[in-house]
DNA sequence: CCACAACTTGACACAGTGTCAATTGACACA
DNA sequence: TGTGTCAATTGACACTGTGTCAAGTTGTGG
């Protein structure tokens, strides 16, 4: 539906991203964005209200493009909700790379900007129930392990999945993204399965 | 022997900490630390090259006034290694409430700013010789878990005692500061210790 | 040909950091 | 009584980046 002839909208959103990725995520500037996309700097004032909008917006098409529920399709169909468990870990351990650097600004954002951080929050509440998701197939096999309700696990996994803590596996401790997912489908299963 | 007659530097400290933790850490600016003090702003920069130095500085002089030397000594005092990690979750734990407003604005400025990153960085460290002393300890008694070496278990447990995470606990899943540590003495036991 | 939309140019306000120069007041020493 | 010096003050200013405003240009469709 939304096939309007100016097609600048999306010009300027592949811009940004490709930028970012460029740069890393470090402050990049509405001025580079415009460079980058042919335009004008007040134009882009003309799509996005605000820098925060269009990083959202950036992150939101980025996701599209990337079609997160296809790669969840895999732990949605587990049977088990250990195999579940597995499954959502290791879609998500794949998918955050790819967002990384998009996602990152956004992270940064988050602290000082009031935009950037609902719309953070909102992204990271949808993660949240996948995680809730393989925590509740887990408790209905009886396979929760008996510290936990589900809440707390919820929070407990979700926490653990963080992308700041696969920021800080693969930037500061070196490890592959083979690595965290390995690891992290390992430790979840010694914390949340009972034996 | 830092005994100078002019204790200003110490009233600036204590007055940026003392605001720090009213404001609760969001943008803390050079005007309001001076006006606290009682002194004009540029009168910051006799004592303080810039803003991170500054910061820097805070956090330091209040790890001072809290010893963490003498809070971690129980957990050196251990006998086994599985006493020595519960305790430092303990003690670490207990720790992080405490620095915490004081050590946002540098988690903040962190992502931007090259000089507060050094100084994360570097206190991120030490707290990981920590990490690893405890896993040392329990590899030493035999304890720890076959799936881990030495490195990735401190990996580990550095990144799940992250200030990041127990913000997360904390502010995000609503954890008291006391289940915040009982979960995570439960989580490292589960993780690290094999039975 | 008119109208409208998309865009351009250039100027500007606003915050907050950091710098600079000239000045004041207090104390020390001699 | 003067001289040096240290801490701090005042006020002005440069810089960066965001967001706003006004006026003008270009192109397309009715």
């Amino acid at each position: 539906m939304n096939t309007e002839k100016p097609d600048t909208r999306h010009r300027i959103l592949n811009a940004c991203i490709s930028i970012l990725e460029e740069q890393g995520g470090k402050g990049v500037r509405m001025g580079d964005i415009a460079k980058k996309t042919g335009i004008s700097r007040q134009a882009l004032y003309l799509h996005f209200s605000s820098r925060t909008d269009l990083l959202v917006a950036s992150t939101r098409y980025l996701d599209e493009k990337l079609d997160i529920d296809a790669r969840l399709a895999d732990s949605r169909a587990a049977q088990t909700g250990i195999q579940r468990l597995s499954s959502y870990v290791k879609a998500w351990g794949n998918y955050i790379p790819e967002i990384y650097t998009v996602a990152k600004p956004l992270l940064i954002e988050q602290d000082t900007d009031q935009a950037a951080e609902a719309a953070w929050s909102d992204r990271m509440q949808a993660m949240r129930e996948g995680c809730e998701a393989a925590i509740s197939a887990l408790h209905r096999d009886n396979k929760l392990s008996s510290e936990w309700n589900t809440k707390s696990a919820t929070d407990a996994l979700w926490t653990l999945l963080s992308v700041r803590n696969w920021e800080q596996f693969t930037q500061l401790c070196g490890w592959s993204n083979q690595q965290y997912i390995d690891h992290l489908i390992c430790m979840t299963n010694r914390l949340f399965v009972s034996p």
